[in-house]
RNA sequence: GGCCCGUUCGUCUAGGGGUUAGGACGCGUCCCUUUCACGGACGAAACACGGGUUCGAUUCCCGUACGGGCUACCA
């Protein structure tokens, strides 16, 4: 029998999650969702010197209004598997009950190397032009452990209290084949995996050790994580093996990384011109808060269609997904091997996509706060038929402002490029006779105003139009003029009229 | 440096031994429009390179180049 789909996203609270991380997440949801499973949280704070206040809330939060929250873990809930925070498992005894049972069979050992000793070992090698230095089968023969030192005194040194860690045995030259359902078969030879440290001599498990623990107690079936992951995957084989699990070890899938647009690497906080963060992340060590996707105006669904495409496709030419779309197609074989570079561009067009999907009234009620801290308040029929014309010209809510000000905001200035290309010694008088004949509409709408102008143009010749634009609004483009003009009024408008005209020579 | 992973338009990608190499973002042209957009049509734009294998490789294999990752008592 199969077994029951159960994964976990498994990040460490040491900051703000940033946009790969809830990729990773997603995926992780997708596949539990499209399969029946479960998806779980588990915050692995095993390293006590690199956590950072607010960070695992920060986490909960962000996963919570992506909309893909998980049904067991911290914040969501406690199934069977509790606790689900590392530091508090490690409380259990349980990685140190695993971890003796690798010294019992010989596949560990302890080991009483200072920082320093470490250190010199390393200048040594590198000294030596050896090509990696590392704790390994050949390199632990020099080094103080229980593998060197005689038996008494490895005992007499564990009974003092001395400090130590438990380091894996990786054997000397054993080729160590594994299959990634994302990439296939990877081989690789012991030789260039080193004796990885399993318990710290703060008694906490590394990521190592505790993660292979949790995965099995929590009975993980598949381990989805980034590519970073790839280069250690060989150790966890190995200390799966030497538990006795390898058959009820998780299934392996690395995605690919997440790369800077221009430049090189992975995405990094600092160098981004576009927001990295899904919610506004403020690092109690760093002065500056990060503005998040949601915070720059980002529908969730957008932000999470955008990070699915990412790495991810159908098969089609698909590119709008709902959640429950996505669950439905999402499967490991489709994902990437290679990394993607992150178009930001793009990223406001699927916004926009989503934006255009929403009813006037939808838009209405967004913008409405926006525009009243602007210091602006209008009826709603007013601002639904604003959103109306105005939605076409924006990709974000928050750019009805920018886009449709001039409604609200009658022009100081006139767009130069179109006055010099247009206006013209005919143009007063012309523009007169528009005011003039404007004076005598009654029924102002959009309908009779392009009538009343069309007329007017067939007595006159051609009044350009950009003009009379430029002129009530101040810019050179927008939405369809004569439904802006029916919007922002007929006094309004015959004032904006007179005002310009007085301006203009 | 070593090891691992990767490489189709600028970017995200589909495809896969014989295709006019498809789509999307962005870009350009045109149509619609007395304005501005939306929309529509069209266009420029890619199989990193070199060797094999094969009747035939962008597709399979090997090298090279390039890119990325890892190389901690961090995850």
């Amino acid at each position: 029998m199969e077994k029951r789909v159960r994964v976990r996203f498994a990040p460490s609270p040491t900051g703000g999650l940033h946009m790969g991380g809830v990729r990773t997440a997603l995926f992780n949801y997708l596949f539990a969702k499209k399969h029946g499973g479960d998806f779980i949280l588990r915050i692995e704070d095993t390293d006590q010197t690199r956590f950072v206040e607010g960070a695992e809330e920060y986490i909960i939060n962000a996963l919570k209004w992506c909309g893909i929250a998980p049904n067991e873990g911290v914040g969501f809930g406690n199934g069977q598997y509790a606790p689900y925070r590392q530091s508090e498992r490690k409380e259990l005894g349980i990685y140190k009950k695993y971890a003796d049972k690798l010294i019992e069979s010989g596949h560990a050992y302890y080991a009483f190397d200072t920082p320093e000793e470490l250190e010199d070992m390393r200048k040594r090698l590198e000294a030596a032009k050896m090509s990696a230095p590392q704790y390994n089968a050949v390199t632990r023969q020099t080094m103080r452990n229980s593998i060197t030192l005689p038996e008494d005194e490895v005992k007499k040194l564990l009974d003092g209290g001395a400090k130590y860690v438990i380091r894996l045995k990786v054997p000397r030259n054993e080729e160590i084949r594994f299959h990634d359902i994302i990439r296939g078969w990877v081989v690789v030879n012991s030789s260039q995996v080193d004796d990885k440290v399993l318990l710290k001599s703060d008694g906490m498990p590394t990521y190592h050790l505790a993660h292979i623990v949790d995965d099995i107690e929590m009975k993980i079936s598949h381990a989805v994580r980034g590519e970073e992951w790839l280069p250690s995957a060989p150790a966890h084989i190995l200390i799966y093996r030497y538990l006795g699990l390898e058959d009820e070890m998780p299934q392996l899938a690395h995605l690919p990384l997440i790369l800077n647009p221009d430049g090189n690497g992975k995405i990094s906080k600092r160098e981004a011109r576009f927001p990295v963060f899904p919610l506004s992340w403020k690092d109690p060590r760093e002065a500056a808060p990060y503005t998040g996707y949601k915070e720059a105006g980002y529908y969730p669904e957008a932000f999470v269609n955008i990070l699915a495409l990412l790495g991810w496709n159908p098969g089609n030419n698909q590119e709008i997904f709902s959640l429950d779309e996505l669950a439905n197609l999402f499967e490991f074989e489709r994902v990437n091997k290679s990394g993607a570079k992150f178009d930001p561009e793009k990223a406001k067009w699927f916004n926009q996509q989503y934006l255009r999907k929403k009813s006037d009234e939808e838009l209405a009620e967004s913008f409405a706060p926006m525009l009243k801290e602007k210091g602006f308040e209008k009826n709603k029929a007013f601002m639904v038929e604003f959103c109306k014309l105005v939605k076409e010209k924006v990709q974000f809510v928050h750019e009805f402002w920018e886009q449709g000000k001039y409604v609200f905001i009658a022009p100081t200035s006139y767009d130069e490029k179109v006055l010099a290309k247009k206006w013209n010694a005919q143009s007063k008088e012309l523009f007169f006779s528009v005011l003039e004949t404007f004076k005598n509409v009654s029924t102002w709408n959009a309908q009779t105003l392009h009538d009343t102008f069309e007329n007017l143009t067939k007595e006159k010749g051609k009044i350009d139009m950009q003009l009379l634009r430029v002129l009530t609004t101040g810019v050179g483009g927008g939405p369809h003029l004569f439904d802006m003009l029916a919007l922002i009024g007929k006094e309004e408008t015959l004032n904006r009229l007179v005002k310009a005209l007085s301006t203009l020579n």
